[in-house]
RNA sequence: CGGGGAUUGGCGCAGUUGGUAGCGCGCGCGGUUUGGGACCGCGAGGUCGAAGGUUCGAGUCCUUUAUCCCCGACCA
Protein backbone atom coordinates (compact mmCIF):
# COMPACT_ATOMS: atom_id res chain seq x y z
CA UNK A 1 0.00 0.00 0.00
CA UNK A 2 1.23 3.72 -0.80
CA UNK A 3 0.85 6.41 1.88
CA UNK A 4 0.36 8.73 -0.44
CA UNK A 5 -2.89 6.74 -1.78
CA UNK A 6 -3.92 5.70 2.35
CA UNK A 7 -7.79 6.21 3.13
CA UNK A 8 -6.64 7.42 6.38
CA UNK A 9 -3.89 10.24 7.35
CA UNK A 10 -1.88 10.44 11.11
CA UNK A 11 -2.44 13.18 13.62
CA UNK A 12 0.24 14.87 15.17
CA UNK A 13 -2.58 15.83 17.91
CA UNK A 14 -4.21 13.31 20.55
CA UNK A 15 -7.34 13.52 20.69
CA UNK A 16 -8.01 14.40 24.02
CA UNK A 17 -11.46 13.25 24.49
CA UNK A 18 -10.01 9.49 25.19
CA UNK A 19 -7.61 8.76 27.97
CA UNK A 20 -7.36 5.54 27.25
CA UNK A 21 -3.79 4.91 25.44
CA UNK A 22 -5.42 2.11 22.82
CA UNK A 23 -8.04 4.57 22.03
CA UNK A 24 -5.74 7.79 21.45
CA UNK A 25 -3.25 5.80 19.65
CA UNK A 26 -5.62 3.93 17.38
CA UNK A 27 -7.23 7.27 16.35
CA UNK A 28 -4.07 9.03 15.86
CA UNK A 29 -2.43 6.68 13.76
CA UNK A 30 -5.29 6.40 12.25
CA UNK A 31 -6.48 2.59 12.63
CA UNK A 32 -10.00 3.16 13.78
CA UNK A 33 -12.53 5.97 13.91
CA UNK A 34 -14.87 7.01 16.56
CA UNK A 35 -18.21 6.90 16.06
CA UNK A 36 -19.88 7.95 19.45
CA UNK A 37 -19.23 6.23 23.05
CA UNK A 38 -17.90 2.51 23.12
CA UNK A 39 -18.74 2.56 18.89
CA UNK A 40 -15.58 2.26 16.62
CA UNK A 41 -15.35 1.95 12.73
CA UNK A 42 -11.94 0.21 11.83
CA UNK A 43 -10.36 1.54 8.75
CA UNK A 44 -8.06 -0.19 6.44
CA UNK A 45 -4.82 -0.54 8.16
CA UNK A 46 -7.58 -0.96 11.20
CA UNK A 47 -9.39 -3.55 9.26
CA UNK A 48 -6.19 -5.07 8.52
CA UNK A 49 -4.96 -5.76 11.88
CA UNK A 50 -8.40 -7.35 12.91
CA UNK A 51 -8.37 -9.30 9.89
CA UNK A 52 -4.65 -10.90 10.80
CA UNK A 53 -6.12 -11.52 14.66
CA UNK A 54 -9.17 -13.16 13.16
CA UNK A 55 -6.74 -15.71 10.92
CA UNK A 56 -4.86 -16.66 13.73
CA UNK A 57 -7.83 -17.12 15.79
CA UNK A 58 -9.14 -19.11 12.50
CA UNK A 59 -6.61 -21.56 12.17
CA UNK A 60 -6.32 -22.42 15.31
CA UNK A 61 -10.37 -23.05 16.01
CA UNK A 62 -10.25 -25.16 12.48
CA UNK A 63 -7.36 -26.89 14.14
CA UNK A 64 -9.56 -28.26 16.81
CA UNK A 65 -12.43 -29.09 14.66
CA UNK A 66 -14.25 -26.13 14.62
CA UNK A 67 -16.38 -24.67 11.58
CA UNK A 68 -16.71 -21.07 10.70
CA UNK A 69 -20.38 -20.07 10.07
CA UNK A 70 -22.07 -16.62 10.93
CA UNK A 71 -25.33 -16.52 12.44
CA UNK A 72 -27.43 -13.35 12.56
CA UNK A 73 -27.44 -10.14 14.74
CA UNK A 74 -31.08 -10.10 14.57
CA UNK A 75 -32.46 -12.06 17.03
CA UNK A 76 -36.24 -13.34 17.61
CA UNK A 77 -37.65 -13.04 20.78
CA UNK A 78 -39.21 -16.77 21.14
CA UNK A 79 -35.01 -18.28 20.79
CA UNK A 80 -34.74 -16.45 24.14
CA UNK A 81 -37.48 -16.13 25.78
CA UNK A 82 -37.27 -20.63 26.66
CA UNK A 83 -34.16 -19.65 28.43
CA UNK A 84 -35.71 -16.45 30.43
CA UNK A 85 -33.18 -14.25 29.12
CA UNK A 86 -35.38 -11.85 26.40
CA UNK A 87 -36.08 -10.58 29.97
CA UNK A 88 -34.00 -6.57 30.09
CA UNK A 89 -34.36 -7.62 33.82
CA UNK A 90 -32.17 -10.81 33.25
CA UNK A 91 -30.46 -9.55 30.39
CA UNK A 92 -29.69 -5.30 30.96
CA UNK A 93 -27.65 -5.17 27.64
CA UNK A 94 -29.88 -5.83 25.49
CA UNK A 95 -30.63 -3.40 22.29
CA UNK A 96 -34.36 -4.35 21.26
CA UNK A 97 -35.99 -2.81 18.32
CA UNK A 98 -39.48 -3.25 16.21
CA UNK A 99 -40.14 -4.57 12.83
CA UNK A 100 -42.96 -2.59 10.73
CA UNK A 101 -45.51 -5.10 11.97
CA UNK A 102 -44.96 -4.56 15.45
CA UNK A 103 -42.95 -7.86 16.27
CA UNK A 104 -40.14 -7.34 18.53
CA UNK A 105 -36.38 -8.20 17.35
CA UNK A 106 -33.07 -8.05 19.49
CA UNK A 107 -29.93 -7.43 18.34
CA UNK A 108 -27.21 -10.26 19.58
CA UNK A 109 -25.16 -9.31 22.35
CA UNK A 110 -24.25 -12.91 22.53
CA UNK A 111 -25.76 -16.42 20.05
CA UNK A 112 -26.16 -19.26 22.47
CA UNK A 113 -29.74 -19.72 22.58
CA UNK A 114 -29.38 -18.98 18.71
CA UNK A 115 -27.05 -21.44 17.82
CA UNK A 116 -29.10 -24.08 19.91
CA UNK A 117 -32.10 -23.15 17.80
CA UNK A 118 -30.24 -23.79 15.17
CA UNK A 119 -28.56 -26.70 15.32
CA UNK A 120 -31.63 -28.11 16.53
CA UNK A 121 -32.23 -28.26 12.71
CA UNK A 122 -29.19 -30.18 11.74
CA UNK A 123 -28.26 -32.58 14.97
CA UNK A 124 -30.22 -35.70 15.53
CA UNK A 125 -28.16 -38.50 16.18
CA UNK A 126 -25.27 -39.15 18.63
CA UNK A 127 -23.38 -40.12 15.19
CA UNK A 128 -24.07 -36.31 14.66
CA UNK A 129 -21.59 -35.39 17.30
CA UNK A 130 -19.57 -33.57 18.24
CA UNK A 131 -20.71 -30.29 16.61
CA UNK A 132 -18.12 -27.64 17.04
CA UNK A 133 -19.35 -24.42 15.02
CA UNK A 134 -17.95 -20.51 15.61
CA UNK A 135 -17.92 -17.59 13.87
CA UNK A 136 -16.88 -14.02 14.14
CA UNK A 137 -19.62 -11.46 15.02
CA UNK A 138 -20.38 -7.91 15.77
CA UNK A 139 -21.94 -8.24 19.15
CA UNK A 140 -24.31 -5.26 20.09
CA UNK A 141 -24.35 -4.63 23.88
CA UNK A 142 -26.53 -1.72 25.59
CA UNK A 143 -23.34 -1.06 27.99
CA UNK A 144 -23.88 1.24 30.94
CA UNK A 145 -20.92 2.84 30.63
CA UNK A 146 -18.78 1.82 27.78
CA UNK A 147 -14.90 2.78 28.69
CA UNK A 148 -11.11 2.11 28.18
CA UNK A 149 -11.58 2.68 23.73
CA UNK A 150 -11.78 -0.41 22.12
CA UNK A 151 -11.22 -2.28 25.29
CA UNK A 152 -14.95 -2.18 26.75
CA UNK A 153 -17.61 -0.91 23.42
CA UNK A 154 -21.11 -1.32 22.73
CA UNK A 155 -20.34 -2.64 19.14
CA UNK A 156 -17.42 -5.31 19.30
CA UNK A 157 -15.91 -8.39 17.19
CA UNK A 158 -16.07 -11.45 19.01
CA UNK A 159 -15.13 -15.10 18.25
CA UNK A 160 -17.95 -17.22 19.86
CA UNK A 161 -17.62 -20.84 19.18
CA UNK A 162 -20.05 -23.14 20.70
CA UNK A 163 -19.44 -27.16 21.38
CA UNK A 164 -21.89 -29.89 21.29
CA UNK A 165 -21.06 -33.28 22.85
CA UNK A 166 -22.49 -36.92 23.72
CA UNK A 167 -21.52 -36.52 27.30
CA UNK A 168 -19.26 -35.26 29.61
CA UNK A 169 -16.13 -37.37 28.32
CA UNK A 170 -16.08 -35.70 25.07
CA UNK A 171 -17.16 -32.66 26.08
CA UNK A 172 -14.43 -32.21 28.68
CA UNK A 173 -11.72 -33.49 25.81
CA UNK A 174 -13.13 -30.49 23.86
CA UNK A 175 -12.53 -28.46 26.56
CA UNK A 176 -9.24 -29.33 26.69
CA UNK A 177 -8.05 -28.88 23.55
CA UNK A 178 -10.15 -25.49 23.33
CA UNK A 179 -7.79 -24.73 26.26
CA UNK A 180 -4.26 -25.63 24.56
CA UNK A 181 -5.81 -23.97 21.23
CA UNK A 182 -6.23 -20.53 22.73
CA UNK A 183 -2.96 -20.74 24.33
CA UNK A 184 -1.53 -21.17 20.51
CA UNK A 185 -3.62 -18.02 19.59
CA UNK A 186 -2.16 -15.87 22.49
CA UNK A 187 1.25 -16.94 21.76
CA UNK A 188 1.11 -16.54 17.74
CA UNK A 189 -0.59 -13.13 19.03
CA UNK A 190 2.57 -12.35 21.25
CA UNK A 191 0.64 -12.30 24.68
CA UNK A 192 0.86 -15.77 25.25
CA UNK A 193 3.55 -14.91 28.11
CA UNK A 194 1.58 -12.54 30.20
CA UNK A 195 -1.61 -14.82 29.70
CA UNK A 196 -3.04 -16.89 32.19
CA UNK A 197 -5.76 -19.63 32.22
CA UNK A 198 -7.74 -18.39 35.17
CA UNK A 199 -10.79 -19.62 37.62
CA UNK A 200 -13.79 -17.55 37.34
CA UNK A 201 -17.44 -17.88 38.43
CA UNK A 202 -18.77 -20.09 36.45
CA UNK A 203 -23.07 -19.84 36.04
CA UNK A 204 -25.45 -22.31 37.07
CA UNK A 205 -23.48 -25.73 36.05
CA UNK A 206 -19.41 -26.02 37.06
CA UNK A 207 -18.21 -23.88 40.22
CA UNK A 208 -15.88 -22.05 37.87
CA UNK A 209 -15.62 -20.99 34.56
CA UNK A 210 -12.16 -20.54 32.65
CA UNK A 211 -11.06 -16.98 31.74
CA UNK A 212 -7.85 -15.78 29.82
CA UNK A 213 -6.89 -13.15 31.38
CA UNK A 214 -3.94 -11.16 30.38
CA UNK A 215 -1.93 -8.65 32.83
CA UNK A 216 -2.26 -5.51 31.53
CA UNK A 217 -2.70 -2.08 33.38
CA UNK A 218 -5.31 -0.76 31.66
CA UNK A 219 -7.88 -4.51 32.01
CA UNK A 220 -10.94 -4.15 34.45
CA UNK A 221 -10.09 -7.27 36.22
CA UNK A 222 -8.26 -8.61 39.07
CA UNK A 223 -6.68 -11.93 39.67
CA UNK A 224 -4.29 -13.54 41.51
CA UNK A 225 -0.96 -15.99 40.12
CA UNK A 226 0.64 -18.44 42.06
CA UNK A 227 3.56 -18.40 39.85
CA UNK A 228 5.00 -21.17 41.00
CA UNK A 229 2.25 -23.74 39.83
CA UNK A 230 1.06 -21.58 37.37
CA UNK A 231 -2.56 -20.93 38.56
CA UNK A 232 -4.30 -17.85 38.35
CA UNK A 233 -7.76 -16.85 40.41
CA UNK A 234 -10.08 -14.35 39.58
CA UNK A 235 -10.94 -11.78 42.30
CA UNK A 236 -14.22 -12.58 42.21
CA UNK A 237 -13.87 -16.22 43.20
CA UNK A 238 -10.94 -15.73 45.55
CA UNK A 239 -12.22 -17.13 49.06
CA UNK A 240 -11.65 -19.66 51.46
CA UNK A 241 -13.26 -22.33 49.76
CA UNK A 242 -11.76 -21.74 46.45
CA UNK A 243 -8.43 -21.73 48.13
CA UNK A 244 -9.42 -24.89 49.63
CA UNK A 245 -10.62 -26.19 46.06
CA UNK A 246 -7.01 -25.54 44.30
CA UNK A 247 -4.52 -26.20 47.49
CA UNK A 248 -3.04 -22.57 47.41
CA UNK A 249 -2.71 -20.02 50.66
CA UNK A 250 -3.79 -16.85 49.89
CA UNK A 251 0.02 -15.47 50.81
CA UNK A 252 1.46 -17.16 48.23
CA UNK A 253 -0.69 -15.10 45.68
CA UNK A 254 0.37 -12.24 43.90
CA UNK A 255 -2.15 -9.73 42.39
CA UNK A 256 -2.58 -8.82 39.15
CA UNK A 257 -3.78 -5.84 37.00
CA UNK A 258 -5.55 -7.94 34.10
CA UNK A 259 -7.54 -7.65 30.82
CA UNK A 260 -9.84 -10.46 29.91
CA UNK A 261 -9.27 -12.01 26.24
CA UNK A 262 -11.04 -15.05 26.60
CA UNK A 263 -13.63 -16.78 28.77
CA UNK A 264 -14.50 -20.22 27.90
CA UNK A 265 -18.00 -22.03 29.63
CA UNK A 266 -19.05 -25.86 30.46
CA UNK A 267 -22.90 -25.32 30.35
CA UNK A 268 -23.27 -29.10 30.54
CA UNK A 269 -26.78 -30.04 30.19
CA UNK A 270 -28.62 -27.14 31.83
CA UNK A 271 -28.83 -25.49 28.81
CA UNK A 272 -30.14 -28.13 26.58
CA UNK A 273 -32.54 -29.45 29.17
CA UNK A 274 -34.17 -25.41 29.19
CA UNK A 275 -34.40 -25.58 25.50
CA UNK A 276 -35.03 -29.26 25.08
CA UNK A 277 -31.78 -29.60 22.63
CA UNK A 278 -31.74 -33.32 22.45
CA UNK A 279 -30.47 -35.85 20.31
CA UNK A 280 -30.87 -40.05 20.09
CA UNK A 281 -28.75 -42.41 21.57
CA UNK A 282 -27.27 -45.77 20.67
CA UNK A 283 -30.43 -46.97 22.58
CA UNK A 284 -32.73 -45.04 20.98
CA UNK A 285 -33.74 -42.51 23.69
CA UNK A 286 -33.54 -38.97 23.51
CA UNK A 287 -30.61 -37.45 25.23
CA UNK A 288 -29.36 -33.93 26.48
CA UNK A 289 -26.68 -32.51 24.62
CA UNK A 290 -23.57 -31.42 26.62
CA UNK A 291 -22.63 -27.70 25.79
CA UNK A 292 -19.99 -25.71 25.79
CA UNK A 293 -19.18 -21.69 24.58
CA UNK A 294 -15.80 -20.21 23.92
CA UNK A 295 -15.36 -16.61 23.43
CA UNK A 296 -12.18 -14.75 22.15
CA UNK A 297 -12.79 -10.59 22.00
CA UNK A 298 -11.25 -9.67 18.41
CA UNK A 299 -11.25 -6.12 18.99
CA UNK A 300 -10.60 -6.48 22.80
CA UNK A 301 -7.46 -8.03 21.87
CA UNK A 302 -6.26 -5.52 19.45
CA UNK A 303 -7.05 -2.82 22.08
CA UNK A 304 -4.48 -4.71 24.85
CA UNK A 305 -1.77 -5.92 22.23
CA UNK A 306 -1.80 -1.44 22.15
CA UNK A 307 -1.64 -0.94 25.69
CA UNK A 308 1.13 -3.61 26.18
CA UNK A 309 3.50 -3.03 23.72
CA UNK A 310 3.25 0.87 22.89
CA UNK A 311 5.96 3.17 23.66
CA UNK A 312 6.36 7.26 24.11
CA UNK A 313 6.65 7.30 20.03
CA UNK A 314 3.02 5.50 19.39
CA UNK A 315 2.37 1.42 18.72
CA UNK A 316 4.44 -1.25 18.72
CA UNK A 317 2.53 -4.29 16.74
CA UNK A 318 4.16 -8.01 17.20
CA UNK A 319 4.41 -8.98 13.72
CA UNK A 320 1.61 -11.69 13.52
CA UNK A 321 -1.06 -8.51 14.04
CA UNK A 322 0.66 -6.09 12.14
CA UNK A 323 -0.85 -4.19 9.33
CA UNK A 324 2.21 -4.95 7.23
CA UNK A 325 5.75 -5.79 7.82
CA UNK A 326 7.57 -3.22 6.28
CA UNK A 327 7.44 0.72 6.19
CA UNK A 328 9.39 1.59 3.47
CA UNK A 329 10.35 4.99 4.04
CA UNK A 330 11.83 6.99 0.64
CA UNK A 331 13.61 9.88 1.26
CA UNK A 332 13.79 12.23 -1.17
CA UNK A 333 12.14 13.02 -4.85
CA UNK A 334 15.05 11.88 -6.50
CA UNK A 335 14.65 10.33 -9.70
CA UNK A 336 17.44 7.63 -8.54
CA UNK A 337 15.25 7.28 -5.07
CA UNK A 338 12.24 6.98 -6.38
CA UNK A 339 13.19 4.08 -9.06
CA UNK A 340 15.05 2.39 -6.23
CA UNK A 341 12.21 2.40 -3.82
CA UNK A 342 9.72 1.87 -6.39
CA UNK A 343 11.54 -1.17 -7.45
CA UNK A 344 12.09 -2.39 -4.05
CA UNK A 345 8.58 -2.24 -3.21
CA UNK A 346 7.53 -4.02 -6.51
CA UNK A 347 9.93 -6.77 -5.56
CA UNK A 348 9.07 -6.93 -1.95
CA UNK A 349 5.33 -7.07 -2.87
CA UNK A 350 5.39 -9.46 -5.30
CA UNK A 351 7.02 -12.10 -3.09
CA UNK A 352 4.20 -11.49 -0.70
CA UNK A 353 5.50 -9.39 1.51
CA UNK A 354 3.62 -6.79 2.65
CA UNK A 355 4.48 -3.22 2.83
CA UNK A 356 3.64 0.28 3.55
CA UNK A 357 5.25 2.59 1.22
CA UNK A 358 5.67 5.85 2.16
CA UNK A 359 5.83 7.26 -0.86
CA UNK A 360 4.27 11.12 -0.04
CA UNK A 361 6.94 14.30 -0.73
CA UNK A 362 7.47 14.95 3.08
CA UNK A 363 10.28 15.55 5.16
CA UNK A 364 12.28 12.51 6.56
CA UNK A 365 11.34 13.33 9.88
CA UNK A 366 7.70 13.03 9.72
CA UNK A 367 8.13 10.04 7.51
CA UNK A 368 9.77 8.36 11.05
CA UNK A 369 7.21 9.79 13.11
CA UNK A 370 4.60 7.99 11.10
CA UNK A 371 6.56 4.66 10.56
CA UNK A 372 6.76 4.97 14.87
CA UNK A 373 3.34 5.80 15.46
CA UNK A 374 2.25 3.54 12.89
CA UNK A 375 3.96 0.58 14.64
CA UNK A 376 5.34 -1.33 11.99
CA UNK A 377 7.66 -3.73 12.82
CA UNK A 378 10.38 -2.56 10.54
CA UNK A 379 11.29 0.44 9.04
CA UNK A 380 13.64 0.77 5.39
CA UNK A 381 15.04 3.52 4.55
CA UNK A 382 16.22 4.28 0.95
CA UNK A 383 17.69 7.77 0.10
CA UNK A 384 20.40 9.44 -1.68
CA UNK A 385 22.70 8.28 1.43
CA UNK A 386 21.80 4.50 0.80
CA UNK A 387 22.08 4.14 -2.83
CA UNK A 388 25.51 6.13 -2.60
CA UNK A 389 26.69 3.06 -0.01
CA UNK A 390 25.30 0.47 -2.26
CA UNK A 391 22.98 -0.83 0.97
CA UNK A 392 19.70 -0.60 2.85
CA UNK A 393 18.85 0.54 5.85
CA UNK A 394 16.41 -1.37 7.99
CA UNK A 395 15.50 -0.58 11.62
CA UNK A 396 13.47 -2.86 13.63
CA UNK A 397 10.77 -1.01 15.36
CA UNK A 398 11.83 -2.53 18.49
CA UNK A 399 15.00 -1.41 17.92
CA UNK A 400 17.12 2.14 18.53
CA UNK A 401 19.94 0.92 16.12
CA UNK A 402 19.91 1.26 12.44
CA UNK A 403 21.23 -1.83 10.17
CA UNK A 404 22.81 -1.69 6.83
CA UNK A 405 22.03 -4.28 4.59
CA UNK A 406 23.13 -5.24 0.78
CA UNK A 407 19.58 -6.24 -1.44
CA UNK A 408 20.50 -9.77 -1.32
CA UNK A 409 20.78 -9.67 2.76
CA UNK A 410 17.48 -8.12 3.10
CA UNK A 411 15.82 -9.98 0.88
CA UNK A 412 17.25 -13.25 2.69
CA UNK A 413 16.19 -11.52 6.08
CA UNK A 414 12.47 -11.64 4.65
CA UNK A 415 12.63 -15.33 3.47
CA UNK A 416 12.94 -14.00 -0.08
CA UNK A 417 15.40 -15.41 -2.60
C1' C B 1 -27.69 4.71 37.04
C1' G B 2 -24.92 8.14 41.16
C1' G B 3 -20.63 11.60 41.33
C1' G B 4 -16.83 14.74 38.80
C1' G B 5 -14.88 17.19 34.35
C1' A B 6 -15.57 18.81 29.35
C1' U B 7 -17.98 20.78 24.49
C1' U B 8 -15.26 27.40 20.54
C1' G B 9 -12.74 26.29 12.20
C1' G B 10 -10.82 19.31 10.24
C1' C B 11 -7.44 18.44 15.03
C1' G B 12 -5.34 20.67 19.63
C1' C B 13 -6.46 25.08 22.33
C1' A B 14 -7.02 30.64 24.14
C1' G B 15 -10.90 34.05 24.85
C1' U B 16 -10.21 39.30 30.92
C1' U B 17 -15.39 42.79 34.84
C1' G B 18 -20.76 40.80 28.93
C1' G B 19 -18.96 44.93 23.68
C1' U B 20 -19.85 41.40 18.05
C1' A B 21 -14.21 35.46 17.91
C1' G B 22 -8.29 34.41 17.90
C1' C B 23 -3.65 31.10 18.10
C1' G B 24 -0.94 26.52 16.78
C1' C B 25 -1.31 22.28 13.68
C1' G B 26 -3.54 20.69 9.35
C1' C B 27 -5.55 22.30 4.41
C1' G B 28 -5.00 25.31 -0.72
C1' C B 29 -1.61 28.37 -3.91
C1' G B 30 3.59 30.27 -4.80
C1' G B 31 8.67 29.87 -3.37
C1' U B 32 13.06 28.15 -0.59
C1' U B 33 14.10 23.33 1.65
C1' U B 34 14.95 17.56 2.52
C1' G B 35 18.16 11.81 7.56
C1' G B 36 13.89 12.68 13.39
C1' G B 37 7.47 16.22 12.84
C1' A B 38 11.60 22.85 8.12
C1' C B 39 10.68 27.99 6.69
C1' C B 40 8.66 32.55 4.10
C1' G B 41 4.44 34.90 1.69
C1' C B 42 -0.70 34.73 0.40
C1' G B 43 -5.46 32.33 1.22
C1' A B 44 -9.87 29.35 2.44
C1' G B 45 -12.33 27.67 6.64
C1' G B 46 -16.42 29.10 12.77
C1' U B 47 -24.99 29.75 13.34
C1' C B 48 -18.85 29.27 19.87
C1' G B 49 -23.01 21.39 21.11
C1' A B 50 -28.62 22.58 21.01
C1' A B 51 -33.05 25.23 22.74
C1' G B 52 -35.03 28.99 25.66
C1' G B 53 -34.15 33.32 28.88
C1' U B 54 -31.75 38.04 31.04
C1' U B 55 -29.56 42.40 28.45
C1' C B 56 -29.08 47.96 24.12
C1' G B 57 -25.58 43.88 23.38
C1' A B 58 -24.10 36.83 25.31
C1' G B 59 -18.55 32.37 23.56
C1' U B 60 -18.97 34.83 28.50
C1' C B 61 -24.73 35.33 32.97
C1' C B 62 -29.42 32.02 34.08
C1' U B 63 -32.56 27.56 32.87
C1' U B 64 -33.32 23.16 30.24
C1' U B 65 -31.21 19.58 27.16
C1' A B 66 -27.72 16.57 24.11
C1' U B 67 -23.03 14.47 23.65
C1' C B 68 -18.01 12.96 25.27
C1' C B 69 -14.33 11.50 29.11
C1' C B 70 -13.15 9.81 34.08
C1' C B 71 -14.51 7.43 39.08
C1' G B 72 -18.15 4.19 41.08
C1' A B 73 -22.09 0.56 40.33
C1' C B 74 -22.94 -3.21 36.40
C1' C B 75 -20.41 -6.86 33.21
C1' A B 76 -24.95 -13.89 32.86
Amino acid sequence: MKLSKLFTKTSKSVPTDETSKNAQLLIQAGYVYKVMAGVYAYTPLGLKVLENVKQIVREEMNGIGGQELIMSSLQKRSTWEETGRWDDEVVDVWFKSLLKDGTEVGFGWSHEEAVIEMTKQYLSSYKDLPINVYQFQTKLRNELRAKSGIMRGREFVMKDMYSCSVDAAQHDKFYEDCIEAYKRVYDRLGIGKDTYVTFASGGAFTKFSHEFQTICDAGEDVIYLHREKNIAINEEVLDDATLADLDVKREDLEKVKTAEVGNIFNFGTQKSEETNFVFTNEQGEQQHVYLGSYGIGITRVMGVIVEKFADERGIVWPEAVAPAKIYLARLGNGDKVVEAADELYAQLTSAGTSVLYDDRDMRPGEKFADADLLGIPYRIVISEKTIEAGNIEIKARSETSVEHLSKPELMQKFGIV
